[in-house]
DNA sequence: TATTATTATTGATATAAATCAACAAATACC
DNA sequence: GGTATTTGTTGATTTATATCAATAATAATA
């Protein structure tokens, strides 16, 4: 069986980045909030920005940590998640090439940040950005479109937090999933589950083994096909898109 | 015992504009989206935006409808809500003088808005509020805040609605109310609670029983006392803020 | 390859909150 | 002011999911 933490690394592999501009060469470029810059006024704009590797499992940044940073997603996968006083988990969300996280206006990260697999970020402090930022309108507007942009997800999120079963939280994940893979233009179909069924879990608000059980009944009911633990394949779209709103 | 509709629309009560420039009277315009903009540039703004009065009940514009506006609230209070397919509600926020709803770039609205009490806005095409932040770069930057801004409470109710039970929630929500009004300068501590307790459950992911059961046992724990139905009194606040997170 | 540690699945039981139901209080309407 | 309607509270029961527990599969390490 193939091994899928190297299988999710090869599909978001990017051209290694020469040093002069990287910009030029990065895939994702039309979908992060830099869009707006064209390749002239991007050179300027690389000079504001690093440009960072993650390992798996390593942190990024910790939640109540000074906020300095706005980092934009170029390779891999990303989650940020709460903690609670009490040691509860929750993952706010599970974040794509293209997205950016960090804070642009607050003393504090609200929360934590931590690479699933190997991630590739562009790091801007915020300071400098927001100088730029006054030049460069379409950068700002980039930057509102893309805020904008993780609002309604977010929004998005409250209602099946709020108001789905546990079935139909974990197809409206698989949808989801197969949907941002579309968007960014990758593949939509057998979709790779870089995280753990924990993390599911943390961030469905369910527990590890009610995760199981539901992928367990998608499986049984013909939905979807597990390929190995983290590649899904859906077989019957129109069943999946009932059980999200039922 | 008062009447406390009108309660709360005395409250939010403001002067009544006069038709030359009602954003140099407006109260909350230093916790607007608009706050960067000079009272010489603001002349300008004001012609690009209509006032608009709402009656308890009445919908401000339906989910799935053509989004064409930027609302921003003036007075009183807003709920905003998601419709699923099968009747079940959620509402996904109460939006407060100085928030803004509607959709800066999307073709439809992704949730219905609906006014709690007597509300009002100011109105924007957001054609033309898109031009007009091509010159106001401060524009650009203080919609982009309060987009961060509302993002932060989104992704802070994600955590409530995923991993907290049933007190907990109550217990945040009447924190956040507090601070909420905090934040735009009005008394924090006997709080109004405009919305029915129906909303309130649509807004917790809870029923209306369970959130009843819950306010009687912040009663009869001493932590709150009820004034009346719309009146909360915050007795103990250790207490309070112990639930939240506990 | 064997051994340990991690991650995932499945089953049995407990529990928080939903549902069902009755009633009380507040508000709106004649 | 009295009646109807809406809104809120409390109790009994059910149910979806959490918890507890055992085992299986996979990955990591010796």
């Amino acid at each position: 069986m193939l091994d899928t933490k190297s299988n999710f690394a090869k599909e978001t592999e990017t051209l290694s980045p020469r040093k002069h501009n990287r910009c030029l060469e990065c895939k994702i470029r039309s979908h992060s909030f830099c869009r707006g810059l064209t390749d002239e006024k991007i050179e300027d704009f690389l000079c504001i920005s690093i440009e960072k590797s993650y390992p798996n499992k390593q942190n990024i940044f910790l939640q109540e940590d000074e906020a300095n940073h706005i980092y934009n997603i170029t390779e891999g996968n990303i989650k940020i998640y709460k903690l609670l006083s009490d040691g509860r988990i929750q993952i706010i969300g599970f974040l794509y090439p293209g997205d950016f996280f960090g804070s642009y206006k607050n003393k504090k990260y609200s929360y934590s940040a931590e690479a699933i697999g190997t991630a590739k970020t562009c790091v801007f402090d915020v300071n400098n950005l927001d100088l730029f930022l006054e030049k460069n309108i379409l950068l700002a507007k980039g930057l509102l479109h893309q805020t904008s942009h993780e609002l309604t997800l977010a929004q998005d999120r409250i209602s099946v937090l709020g108001k789905l079963e546990s079935i139909e939280r974990l197809a409206t994940f698989i949808l989801n999933i197969s949907q941002q893979r579309e968007r960014i233009g990758w593949q939509n179909n057998p979709i790779s589950l870089p995280m753990t069924r924990q993390d599911i879990a943390d961030y469905l608000g369910l527990t590890i083994e009610t995760v199981s059980r539901c992928i367990t009944q998608l499986k049984t009911t013909g939905v979807i096909r597990l390929l190995n633990k983290k590649q899904i394949f859906i077989l019957d779209w129109n069943k999946l898109k009932n059980i999200c709103l039922a």
